[in-house]
DNA sequence: AATGTCTGCAACCGCGCTTGT
DNA sequence: GACAAGCGCGGTTGCAGACAT
Protein backbone atom coordinates (compact mmCIF):
# COMPACT_ATOMS: atom_id res chain seq x y z
CA UNK A 1 0.00 0.00 0.00
CA UNK A 2 2.73 2.26 0.90
CA UNK A 3 5.00 1.67 -1.82
CA UNK A 4 1.92 2.39 -4.25
CA UNK A 5 1.82 5.76 -3.01
CA UNK A 6 5.66 5.98 -3.27
CA UNK A 7 5.28 4.99 -6.71
CA UNK A 8 2.95 7.28 -7.65
CA UNK A 9 4.97 10.22 -6.78
CA UNK A 10 7.84 8.92 -9.09
CA UNK A 11 5.40 10.33 -11.98
CA UNK A 12 6.25 9.29 -15.81
CA UNK A 13 8.96 11.70 -15.86
CA UNK A 14 12.37 12.29 -13.99
CA UNK A 15 13.27 8.35 -13.66
CA UNK A 16 16.45 8.01 -11.43
CA UNK A 17 19.24 6.92 -13.83
CA UNK A 18 22.81 5.55 -13.19
CA UNK A 19 24.00 2.40 -10.61
CA UNK A 20 21.64 0.71 -8.88
CA UNK A 21 21.61 0.35 -5.36
CA UNK A 22 21.02 -2.79 -3.50
CA UNK A 23 17.95 -1.84 -1.85
CA UNK A 24 16.54 -1.34 -5.75
CA UNK A 25 17.75 -4.67 -6.78
CA UNK A 26 15.86 -6.11 -3.77
CA UNK A 27 12.85 -3.91 -4.68
CA UNK A 28 12.85 -5.59 -8.05
CA UNK A 29 13.87 -9.05 -6.95
CA UNK A 30 10.39 -9.42 -4.99
CA UNK A 31 8.63 -7.32 -7.64
CA UNK A 32 9.82 -10.14 -10.46
CA UNK A 33 9.40 -13.20 -7.89
CA UNK A 34 5.58 -11.99 -7.29
CA UNK A 35 4.67 -11.09 -10.62
CA UNK A 36 7.17 -12.67 -13.00
CA UNK A 37 8.99 -11.00 -15.31
CA UNK A 38 7.17 -8.58 -18.30
CA UNK A 39 5.13 -5.71 -17.23
CA UNK A 40 8.08 -3.73 -16.78
CA UNK A 41 6.32 -0.59 -16.54
CA UNK A 42 4.43 -1.50 -12.98
CA UNK A 43 7.30 -1.99 -11.57
CA UNK A 44 7.28 1.62 -10.69
CA UNK A 45 3.53 1.77 -9.36
CA UNK A 46 4.01 -1.28 -7.31
CA UNK A 47 7.55 -1.18 -5.83
CA UNK A 48 7.94 2.69 -5.77
CA UNK A 49 11.18 2.17 -7.87
CA UNK A 50 11.73 5.75 -9.20
CA UNK A 51 13.14 3.86 -12.45
CA UNK A 52 11.67 3.34 -16.13
CA UNK A 53 10.58 0.13 -16.90
CA UNK A 54 13.42 -0.36 -19.24
CA UNK A 55 15.78 0.44 -16.92
CA UNK A 56 13.83 -2.20 -14.64
CA UNK A 57 13.96 -4.80 -17.02
CA UNK A 58 17.65 -3.89 -18.51
CA UNK A 59 19.21 -4.39 -14.52
CA UNK A 60 17.06 -7.35 -14.28
CA UNK A 61 18.15 -9.36 -17.47
CA UNK A 62 21.61 -8.33 -16.86
CA UNK A 63 22.47 -8.50 -13.50
CA UNK A 64 19.79 -9.87 -11.50
CA UNK A 65 17.74 -12.90 -13.48
CA UNK A 66 19.05 -16.18 -11.70
CA UNK A 67 21.59 -18.43 -13.38
CA UNK A 68 23.31 -15.98 -14.58
CA UNK A 69 27.14 -16.22 -14.77
CA UNK A 70 29.69 -14.26 -13.22
CA UNK A 71 33.30 -14.32 -14.21
CA UNK A 72 35.27 -14.44 -16.93
CA UNK A 73 34.13 -16.32 -20.16
CA UNK A 74 35.52 -19.60 -20.91
CA UNK A 75 38.09 -20.75 -23.63
CA UNK A 76 34.72 -22.91 -25.00
CA UNK A 77 32.55 -19.50 -24.35
CA UNK A 78 34.83 -17.41 -26.64
CA UNK A 79 35.12 -19.94 -29.18
CA UNK A 80 31.31 -20.01 -29.41
CA UNK A 81 31.20 -15.93 -29.61
CA UNK A 82 33.52 -16.04 -32.18
CA UNK A 83 32.22 -18.64 -34.18
CA UNK A 84 28.31 -17.41 -34.16
CA UNK A 85 29.95 -14.00 -34.95
CA UNK A 86 31.20 -14.77 -37.86
CA UNK A 87 27.88 -16.34 -39.00
CA UNK A 88 25.26 -14.12 -37.44
CA UNK A 89 27.18 -11.03 -37.51
CA UNK A 90 25.96 -8.51 -34.32
CA UNK A 91 23.02 -10.46 -33.29
CA UNK A 92 23.92 -10.40 -29.51
CA UNK A 93 20.99 -11.50 -27.94
CA UNK A 94 20.65 -14.38 -30.80
CA UNK A 95 24.47 -15.37 -29.99
CA UNK A 96 23.71 -15.43 -26.21
CA UNK A 97 20.49 -18.02 -26.56
CA UNK A 98 23.36 -20.71 -27.21
CA UNK A 99 25.66 -19.24 -24.20
CA UNK A 100 23.32 -19.92 -20.92
CA UNK A 101 23.94 -17.53 -18.34
CA UNK A 102 25.66 -15.27 -20.45
CA UNK A 103 23.86 -12.03 -21.38
CA UNK A 104 23.59 -9.76 -25.01
CA UNK A 105 25.22 -7.15 -23.18
CA UNK A 106 27.79 -9.12 -21.60
CA UNK A 107 28.26 -11.11 -25.17
CA UNK A 108 28.51 -7.51 -27.04
CA UNK A 109 30.98 -5.60 -24.36
CA UNK A 110 33.28 -8.72 -24.70
CA UNK A 111 33.52 -8.75 -28.42
CA UNK A 112 34.28 -4.99 -28.57
CA UNK A 113 36.70 -5.04 -25.73
CA UNK A 114 38.73 -8.27 -27.42
CA UNK A 115 37.90 -8.53 -30.90
CA UNK A 116 36.59 -4.91 -31.89
CA UNK A 117 39.90 -3.60 -31.28
CA UNK A 118 42.16 -5.60 -33.76
CA UNK A 119 40.81 -3.10 -36.72
CA UNK A 120 42.62 0.02 -34.26
CA UNK A 121 45.34 1.73 -35.96
CA UNK A 122 49.22 0.66 -35.54
CA UNK A 123 49.43 2.87 -32.76
CA UNK A 124 46.71 0.91 -30.79
CA UNK A 125 48.48 -2.22 -32.25
CA UNK A 126 51.51 -1.57 -30.65
CA UNK A 127 50.40 -0.81 -27.51
CA UNK A 128 48.33 -4.05 -27.45
CA UNK A 129 51.27 -6.07 -28.53
CA UNK A 130 53.07 -4.55 -25.15
CA UNK A 131 49.85 -5.52 -23.48
CA UNK A 132 49.38 -8.73 -24.89
CA UNK A 133 53.45 -9.73 -24.18
CA UNK A 134 52.69 -8.87 -20.90
CA UNK A 135 49.58 -10.87 -20.68
CA UNK A 136 51.32 -14.12 -21.58
CA UNK A 137 54.46 -13.36 -19.56
CA UNK A 138 51.66 -13.46 -16.52
CA UNK A 139 50.09 -16.44 -17.78
CA UNK A 140 52.95 -18.64 -18.24
CA UNK A 141 54.32 -17.81 -14.68
CA UNK A 142 50.69 -18.87 -13.80
CA UNK A 143 51.21 -21.85 -15.44
CA UNK A 144 54.84 -22.79 -14.16
CA UNK A 145 53.04 -22.69 -10.67
CA UNK A 146 50.47 -24.73 -11.71
CA UNK A 147 47.71 -22.48 -10.56
CA UNK A 148 44.59 -24.04 -10.53
CA UNK A 149 42.20 -21.29 -11.68
CA UNK A 150 40.21 -22.00 -15.22
CA UNK A 151 42.54 -20.15 -17.37
CA UNK A 152 44.11 -22.87 -19.63
CA UNK A 153 46.93 -22.97 -22.16
CA UNK A 154 43.88 -22.74 -24.91
CA UNK A 155 43.37 -19.37 -23.66
CA UNK A 156 46.58 -18.10 -24.21
CA UNK A 157 46.99 -19.64 -27.89
CA UNK A 158 43.23 -18.17 -28.34
CA UNK A 159 44.02 -14.81 -26.88
CA UNK A 160 47.40 -14.23 -28.62
CA UNK A 161 45.73 -15.25 -32.14
CA UNK A 162 42.75 -13.48 -32.02
CA UNK A 163 44.62 -10.02 -30.31
CA UNK A 164 47.50 -10.81 -33.14
CA UNK A 165 46.69 -8.72 -36.08
CA UNK A 166 50.16 -9.97 -37.83
CA UNK A 167 48.42 -13.56 -37.37
CA UNK A 168 45.46 -12.50 -38.59
CA UNK A 169 47.33 -10.51 -41.81
CA UNK A 170 49.37 -13.61 -42.44
CA UNK A 171 46.06 -15.96 -42.62
CA UNK A 172 44.57 -15.06 -45.92
CA UNK A 173 44.59 -11.22 -45.02
CA UNK A 174 41.15 -12.38 -43.80
CA UNK A 175 40.89 -8.93 -42.00
CA UNK A 176 38.11 -9.47 -39.85
CA UNK A 177 38.55 -13.45 -38.80
CA UNK A 178 35.11 -14.71 -40.23
CA UNK A 179 33.76 -12.69 -42.71
CA UNK A 180 30.32 -13.12 -43.08
CA UNK A 181 30.76 -12.26 -47.03
CA UNK A 182 28.59 -14.90 -49.25
CA UNK A 183 27.01 -16.84 -46.62
CA UNK A 184 30.27 -18.53 -46.84
CA UNK A 185 30.44 -21.20 -44.18
CA UNK A 186 33.81 -23.18 -45.40
CA UNK A 187 35.26 -19.69 -43.74
CA UNK A 188 34.88 -20.97 -40.30
CA UNK A 189 37.51 -23.78 -41.43
CA UNK A 190 40.13 -21.52 -41.84
CA UNK A 191 40.84 -20.66 -38.12
CA UNK A 192 39.74 -24.04 -36.54
CA UNK A 193 42.57 -25.15 -35.50
CA UNK A 194 43.21 -21.91 -33.50
CA UNK A 195 40.46 -23.03 -31.18
CA UNK A 196 40.66 -26.85 -31.23
CA UNK A 197 38.14 -29.17 -29.61
CA UNK A 198 37.04 -26.39 -27.72
CA UNK A 199 33.77 -28.24 -26.77
CA UNK A 200 35.46 -31.15 -26.18
CA UNK A 201 35.01 -31.48 -22.49
CA UNK A 202 31.12 -30.43 -22.70
CA UNK A 203 30.55 -32.59 -25.04
CA UNK A 204 32.12 -35.62 -23.68
CA UNK A 205 30.56 -34.66 -20.13
CA UNK A 206 27.28 -34.58 -21.61
CA UNK A 207 24.56 -38.08 -20.54
CA UNK A 208 23.62 -37.91 -24.05
CA UNK A 209 26.34 -38.51 -25.53
CA UNK A 210 25.31 -40.98 -28.39
CA UNK A 211 27.79 -43.47 -28.61
CA UNK A 212 31.55 -44.59 -27.44
CA UNK A 213 32.78 -44.33 -31.78
CA UNK A 214 31.03 -40.73 -31.93
CA UNK A 215 34.90 -38.62 -31.54
CA UNK A 216 34.57 -35.06 -30.30
CA UNK A 217 36.17 -34.16 -33.72
CA UNK A 218 33.01 -35.36 -35.28
CA UNK A 219 30.70 -33.96 -32.44
CA UNK A 220 32.67 -30.39 -32.90
CA UNK A 221 31.78 -30.31 -36.78
CA UNK A 222 28.66 -31.17 -36.07
CA UNK A 223 28.19 -28.48 -34.02
CA UNK A 224 29.40 -26.05 -36.66
CA UNK A 225 27.79 -27.43 -39.12
CA UNK A 226 24.22 -27.50 -36.91
CA UNK A 227 24.92 -23.60 -36.70
CA UNK A 228 23.84 -23.07 -40.38
CA UNK A 229 19.93 -24.70 -39.20
CA UNK A 230 18.40 -21.59 -37.68
CA UNK A 231 15.60 -23.73 -36.66
CA UNK A 232 17.21 -25.78 -33.92
CA UNK A 233 16.62 -25.65 -30.41
CA UNK A 234 18.49 -21.84 -29.36
CA UNK A 235 20.03 -23.06 -25.96
CA UNK A 236 23.84 -24.20 -25.96
CA UNK A 237 22.68 -27.53 -24.01
CA UNK A 238 19.64 -27.93 -25.62
CA UNK A 239 21.70 -28.00 -29.35
CA UNK A 240 23.62 -30.55 -27.66
CA UNK A 241 20.71 -32.50 -27.51
CA UNK A 242 19.73 -31.53 -30.91
CA UNK A 243 22.97 -33.05 -31.82
CA UNK A 244 22.90 -36.22 -30.48
CA UNK A 245 19.44 -36.68 -31.45
CA UNK A 246 19.52 -35.08 -35.23
CA UNK A 247 22.50 -34.44 -36.51
CA UNK A 248 25.26 -37.11 -35.24
CA UNK A 249 22.95 -40.29 -36.57
CA UNK A 250 22.60 -38.67 -40.16
CA UNK A 251 26.22 -37.64 -40.32
CA UNK A 252 26.33 -39.44 -43.16
CA UNK A 253 24.67 -36.72 -44.78
CA UNK A 254 27.15 -34.30 -44.12
CA UNK A 255 29.34 -34.98 -47.33
CA UNK A 256 26.72 -34.29 -49.33
CA UNK A 257 27.06 -32.32 -52.25
CA UNK A 258 29.85 -30.64 -51.07
CA UNK A 259 27.75 -28.48 -48.78
CA UNK A 260 29.66 -29.88 -45.73
CA UNK A 261 31.32 -27.00 -44.06
CA UNK A 262 32.95 -28.73 -41.54
CA UNK A 263 34.99 -31.77 -43.12
CA UNK A 264 38.21 -30.45 -44.85
CA UNK A 265 38.86 -33.29 -46.88
C1' DA B 1 54.33 9.28 -6.25
C1' DA B 2 51.71 11.75 -9.62
C1' DT B 3 49.52 11.92 -13.79
C1' DG B 4 47.70 10.32 -18.04
C1' DT B 5 45.75 6.52 -20.65
C1' DC B 6 43.42 2.29 -21.27
C1' DT B 7 40.14 -1.39 -20.18
C1' DG B 8 36.02 -3.59 -18.74
C1' DC B 9 31.51 -3.24 -17.70
C1' DA B 10 27.03 -1.36 -16.15
C1' DA B 11 23.69 1.42 -17.79
C1' DC B 12 21.39 4.54 -21.06
C1' DC B 13 19.50 5.82 -25.64
C1' DG B 14 17.16 5.48 -29.90
C1' DC B 15 14.94 2.74 -33.01
C1' DG B 16 12.00 -0.85 -34.70
C1' DC B 17 8.85 -4.57 -33.86
C1' DT B 18 4.83 -6.52 -31.56
C1' DT B 19 0.63 -6.33 -29.28
C1' DG B 20 -3.55 -4.37 -27.60
C1' DT B 21 -7.31 -1.08 -28.15
C1' DG C 1 -6.31 0.35 -40.36
C1' DA C 2 -4.42 3.77 -37.03
C1' DC C 3 -2.50 4.71 -32.97
C1' DA C 4 -0.20 4.09 -28.49
C1' DA C 5 2.20 1.44 -25.18
C1' DG C 6 5.31 -2.10 -24.13
C1' DC C 7 9.18 -4.57 -25.16
C1' DG C 8 13.62 -6.09 -27.13
C1' DC C 9 17.74 -5.16 -29.55
C1' DG C 10 22.08 -3.01 -31.01
C1' DG C 11 24.87 1.00 -30.43
C1' DT C 12 26.89 4.17 -27.38
C1' DT C 13 28.36 6.47 -23.16
C1' DG C 14 30.24 7.18 -18.54
C1' DC C 15 32.88 5.77 -14.88
C1' DA C 16 35.90 3.18 -11.73
C1' DG C 17 39.87 0.63 -11.45
C1' DA C 18 44.08 -1.03 -13.62
C1' DC C 19 48.01 -0.01 -15.92
C1' DA C 20 51.79 2.72 -18.17
C1' DT C 21 54.78 6.58 -18.28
Amino acid sequence: MVVMIMGSLGGEKGWKKGPWTHEEDKLLTEYVTLHGEGRWSSVAKFTGLNRSGKSCRLRWVNYLRPGLKKGHLTPMEEGIIIELHAILGNKWSTIARYLPGRTDNEIKNYWRTHFKKKEDSKHNKKKLKRRRSKVIMEDTNKSNNHNNNNKSSYDDETKENYYDDDHHNNNNNMGLMYPNNNNNPTMLLEHQESFPLMHQDYFLSSPSWPDTTTTAEDYYDAFLFSLWDFDVPLGFEEHVNHLTKYVLPNQATFGDGGNNPCKNT
